[in-house]
DNA sequence: CGTGTGACGCGGG
DNA sequence: CCCCGCGCCACAC
């Protein structure tokens, strides 16, 4: 495994609970500031193998990436556990919850 | 090899 | 707020 993944990984991992991280700020912070799309996929295809707090990465907007009906309600939910609110847009806010 | 595809990000209309 | 375009990059075909 690469360095930027296993940053990556390590990264997501410490994401502290009720708090959120988006994939640009992962990629920066795990060395390559353009690799936003490989946060992505490593979350989609390591998620289990590493038991990652998958859920709390989510996009710059503010806002939950997957589709409704492909993952959407579930993150919301998880995040809405741990504390986390969104707003009537489903936005949730940056300044408030990002590490 | 080209070509298409995203759990992305940013700027612009 | 929505919709596009463009840059970016690993990966599947």
């Amino acid at each position: 495994m690469n360095p930027f993944t296993q940053a990556v990984i390590e990264n997501i991992s410490r994401i502290p609970k009720g708090r959120i991280s988006t994939y640009g700020r992962i990629a920066e912070l795990s060395g390559n500031p353009r690799a936003a799309r490989q946060v992505s996929r490593i979350l989609s295809t390591m998620s289990d193998k590493y038991n990652l707090p998958w859920y709390r990465v989510i996009n710059a907007q503010g806002r939950i990436s997957l589709k409704p009906g492909m993952g959407y309600e579930e993150q919301r939910r998880l995040l809405e556990a741990e504390g986390i609110e969104f707003d009537l847009q489903g936005n949730i806010d940056l300044k408030k919850y990002m590490v």
